[in-house]
DNA sequence: GTGAAAGCGCTAACAG
DNA sequence: CTGTTAGCGCTTTCAC
C-alpha cells in the first residue's frame, strides 16, 4: 500500500537545499528568498510531492480535522446543519469526521473516544441527550467540544442553538389565542432535555398564560419517524385534539398526513405546527407553518465557534443562541401564523 | 493544545516493560504471557492511556480512514448512501471523512488531493460527472477508490450502482404501454453520463421499442432542485406531455406539486414516474411511484468493496450492480406500476 | 515471550 | 535567509 512515496526529502535533494527550507515554503514561511522559493516549488511541481498530513500531525500536535458526532445523516434537520459545518469547516481548512451516533449513549461515547484518539483539533456534537457518562468525558477532555443544534440543561458546554423553549412558548401562544383550546404537544423521547426541558415546559407556559390547564392526555411522545406521526391519528382524535405542535418536520409530516387520510383535514379541521423549517415543509401539501430557525447557520456558528475555541481565540459568549421566527402556511388558518 | 499526555512510554514505564510489548497487547499481539499482558492492561486502564492513532498511522502507514466525497449531504439520496457507508465503515472499525463537492470538479479534485494527502486508506466518490481532472487524479492514486451510485461510462474505476439504463429503459416502457404517448424526460445536467449515457439513453430505447418517434422537445434538462420541478409545470403544459419520467425524487415531487397547484391533477391528468425511492416519495401526496434502489445497500457494498480492495484481497467483480425493482404509488394510473 | 533500536515524514527550535 | 538537530508516539524487524 505504497500511498506517498516522494517525501520531504526528495525534494530538498532535488532543490539543493534542506528539509527545513522546503517545509518553510510549504507553509508558506516568509522567511525564504523568492528564488530559492521558486526552485523548490518547481521541484514540488515536477515530483508531484503532497505533504504527508499525517506526519505533519504528529509533529505539530495539531490534525486540521475536526470529529462531527451526527444522530444520523439521513435526518434533513440534522444534515442541513452538517452542511454548514463542513462549508465554514473547509473555510478554515479543516476536514470532518462524521460520524452518526443514532443518538445512542454508548456509541456517543465510544465515538468521542475514537475521535479523540485520532487527535482531532475540536468536535461538535449534535444529539440530545447528553448522557452523564458523555458529560464526564466531555469534561475530562481537553479538546474544545461544541454543541450544535442541541442542548444541554447544564450550559456547561458551548453551543449554538435557538431558545426553543421561547420558541414553543410563542408558537402554541399563538395557536391558543386562535380559539384552539385543544393543542396537543407531539414530539419525540421526553428523556430528551430539549423535548422535556425546553419545549414541553414552552408548551405549558403558553397553557399557564392562557389559562388553560394542562392536559397530560394531550401529550405524545413518540419516537422521531415519519411513520410514528401517522400513527398518532387515532391517539389525536381519541382526545379531542384540535391543533398540534410537532417538535420534528418528519414526524409533523407523518401527523398531517394521518390526519387527511383519515379525513380530518388540515388546517380546516386540524392546524398543526411543526419545529425545524426544513425543506419538507415545503413539499408536503398543504405546506406546513413552522417555527423557523436557521438550521446551515447553527452549523456554520458552531464550527466558528469551534475554531476560535481551537485557537484559543477570546470568545464573548460560549453558548450562542441564533434569532427564530414562525412561518405561516397551509397547515394553520390563522393570516398572523 | 495539549490532546494527549499519557504516551506508550508511560505506561511500559509503569508496567515495567518494554514499549514493545505495550503494543503487541494493544494491538492484540498474541505473544505475550497472559500474566504480563493483564499487568499492562491494569496500567492502561489506570493511566486512562489511548493510543494516539496519528503516531499510528505514521509508523504503520495505514489511517484506518477512508475518505467520502459527497455532492451535498442534505440531498437525501446521498445521505441515504452515506449512512450505507458508515455503518459499513464503523463495522470494520474506519472512520469515515466527509466532504461536501456540489458536484463542482474543481472542488472534487481538490478534495481528493487533501484526502490523499491526509493519507485515507481509501475513497469513496459520489457524484455523477468524472471530468477529465479527476479521471487523471483516480488514475495516478494509488489508493483504491470506489464510486458509489455514480457512474462513470469508462467502468474503469471500482463501482456499485444499478443498472440506469435498463432501469429507465423499463420504466418508460411501462408508461408507454399504457397508452402514454407523450412522456416527457425530466432529469438534471445533461452533461452528466447518468443522465444523458443511461437514462436519456433507456428513455430513447423504450421510445424504439413502443415505435415512437423521439422528440426533443420532451427532454427536459434542469438542476436537482424542488424549485427547478416545480418551475417546469407552464413548459410541460406547453408541449402537451401527459407524463414524465423524473431523474430525481425532490425534482419529482416539485414537478408534481407544481401540476397539482396548476389543476393539472396528478395521476388522472399527468403521470409521474420518479427514481430514487427515497421517502420522500412516501411523505408527498399522491404518493409517488418510482423506481426502487436499495440506497441504503448501494452505500455499504461500496464500503465493503471498498475494505477489500484496502486489504488487497480478491474481488470478482469490480463493477457491481445492485436489482432494482418498480413501486406503484398515486403517481401513476396503472395496477400494474 | 520480551526488549532494543531504527525509523515513519514532518515541524520547530536553535544556530549561523 | 538557511541548515542542523531533535523529537512527535508508535510499529516493526531483529536479537536474545
Amino acid at each position: 500500500m505504497e500511498k506517498q512515496t516522494v517525501t520531504i526529502y526528495d525534494v530538498a535533494r532535488e532543490a539543493g537545499v534542506s528539509m527545513a527550507t522546503v517545509s518553510r515554503v510549504v507553509n508558506g514561511n516568509p522567511n525564504v528568498k523568492p528564488a530559492t522559493r521558486k526552485k523548490v516549488l518547481d521541484v514540488i511541481d515536477r515530483l508531484d510531492y503532497r505533504p504527508n498530513a499525517v506526519a505533519r500531525g504528529l509533529a505539530s500536535k495539531k490534525t486540521t480535522t475536526v470529529g462531527v458526532i451526527i444522530p444520523d445523516v439521513t435526518n434533513i434537520y440534522f444534515a442541513s446543519l452538517a452542511r454548514g459545518i463542513d462549508d465554514i469547516a473547509m473555510m478554515y481548512k479543516y476536514n470532518i469526521i462524521l460520524t452518526n451516533s443514532d443518538e445512542n449513549s454508548g456509541k456517543e461515547v465510544q465515538v468521542l473516544n475514537t475521535l479523540l484518539a485520532k487527535q482531532v483539533d475540536g468536535v461538535i456534537f449534535m444529539g440530545n441527550n447528553v448522557s452523564p457518562e458523555l458529560k464526564a468525558e466531555f469534561d475530562r477532555s481537553r479538546t474544545p467540544i461544541v454543541l450544535a443544534g442541541s442542548v444541554d440543561p447544564t450550559n456547561t458546554q458551548p453551543s449554538v442553538s435557538i431558545d426553543y423553549k421561547a420558541a414553543v412558548h410563542e408558537g402554541v401562544a399563538r395557536m391558543l389565542k386562535r380559539g384552539y383550546k385543544r393543542v396537543a404537544f407531539v414530539s419525540g423521547p421526553l428523556d430528551q432535555p430539549i423535548n422535556s426541558e425546553y419545549r414541553l415546559a414552552g408548551y405549558k407556559d403558553a397553557l399557564a398564560d392562557a389559562g388553560i390547564d394542562y392536559d397530560e392526555q394531550l401529550v405524545f411522545e413518540t419516537d422521531y419517524s415519519y411513520q410514528a406521526g401517522y400513527d398518532l391519528q387515532e391517539a389525536l382524535t381519541a382526545v379531542d385534539a384540535t391543533a398540534a405542535f410537532v417538535g420534528d418536520d418528519e414526524l409533523a409530516a407523518g401527523v398531517m398526513n394521518g390526519m387527511n387520510d383519515a379525513g380530518i383535514s388540515v388546517p380546516e379541521q386540524f392546524e398543526i405546527l411543526t419545529s425545524n423549517d426544513t425543506k419538507l415543509t415545503e413539499i408536503v401539501r398543504p405546506k406546513m407553518s413552522s417555527i423557523t430557525q436557521p438550521l446551515y447557520d447553527i452549523g456554520a456558528v458552531a464550527m466558528r465557534l469551534l475554531t476560535k475555541l481551537m485557537n484559543n481565540e477570546p470568545v464573548e459568549n460560549k453558548n450562542v443562541l441564533l434569532p427564530y421566527g414562525f412561518v405561516k402556511r397551509g397547515s394553520t388558518n390563522s393570516n398572523e401564523v
